[in-house]
DNA sequence: GTTACTACTAACCTTTTGTATACTACTAAT
DNA sequence: ATTAGTAGTATACAAAAGGTTAGTAGTAAC
C-alpha cells in the first residue's frame, strides 16, 4: 500500500511542463521501443526492423532521424561493400534508464493484472 | 556516471512487450497529463481543461472515457443544478507513480540540458 | 436581455502516423 | 538468371488522432 504523492498546484504545474517536455521528444508509438531494441546491442537497420515488430521501413527511417537529431542515437557508416550502417545509443540515451525501467515494470504488472481478471 | 543496463535478447524482447503494453493504455499526447492534473485533486471537466493547457473539450472527453474504461479514473456525478461531475483517480492510478515521477525527473533534466546548450 | 457558467457532443476539417508497393545499386549465393 | 541480402527513398493512399466551431439545456449574475 503506497501513499499518494502529495501534490500542490505548483508541483502539478511543474510536472505538467516536465512531462510535456519529455513526451515531446520520446512520445509516440515507436521511439522508446527503438531505444529498447538498441539497448540490446548496436543494430543495423534491418535488424532493428525485425526486433521492433510491426514497424515499417519508412517509419523506422524517420524515427531514427529524429532520435539522432535529439542526441539519443549515433549513426555509424562502414564504407564497405555492401555499405553497412550501425546505430548506436549515445550516453545521453542512458539517462532514460529510469523511465524505461519503470515503464517496463508497470507494463509487466499491468499485463499480469489483465491476465488475472480474465 | 551510470553503467549501461546489461540487456540480453530475451530481456529485450520482454521489455519490448511490456513497454508496448504500457504505451497501449497510457500512450498518446494527453493521458498522462490528465492523470497528473487529477493527482492535484479531484477535478471537474472544465477545471481539468484549464489545467491541461491546449487540450480541447472533444479530446478531453474521449481521453476521460478511455481512462475510465482502463480503470484509472472514476466518474462521480452530483445531481444538482447545475449538474456537477467530478473525476477522481482510482487506487490503480497510483501504481503509475514511478512512471510519472521518472518521466517528470527526466523531463526536468532534459529541459535544463537544452537551456544550458543555448 | 445578454453573457457566462455547468458538461459535454456532433459535424467537419486538418495533421500526423502508418501501410503497401515499387525502386535504387551493389554483392553473393543457387 | 533468379533470389536474397545490404539500407534505405519515393509515391500514393488509408487510418488514426487531434483541432475548430457550434450547439444543447438549465441557472445565475449584470
Amino acid at each position: 500500500m503506497q501513499l499518494k504523492t502529495p501534490v500542490t498546484a505548483q508541483e502539478c504545474k511543474g510536472s505538467l511542463t516536465a512531462i510535456g517536455d519529455a513526451l515531446y521528444v520520446i512520445g509516440g508509438k515507436w521511439k522508446l521501443r527503438v531505444i529498447v531494441a538498441l539497448r540490446e546491442d548496436n543494430k543495423r537497420f534491418n535488424e532493428i526492423q525485425r526486433t521492433v515488430e510491426g514497424i515499417s521501413a519508412r517509419v523506422l527511417s524517420s524515427e531514427l532521424k529524429e532520435l539522432e537529431m535529439n542526441g539519443f542515437v549515433k549513426r555509424i557508416v562502414h564504407t564497405q561493400t555492401p555499405v553497412v550502417v550501425e546505430y548506436e545509443l549515445t550516453h545521453y540515451a542512458d539517462t532514460l534508464d529510469d523511465v524505461l525501467d519503470s515503464l517496463r515494470d508497470w507494463g509487466t504488472m499491468h499485463r499480469e493484472k489483465l491476465k488475472s481478471e480474465r
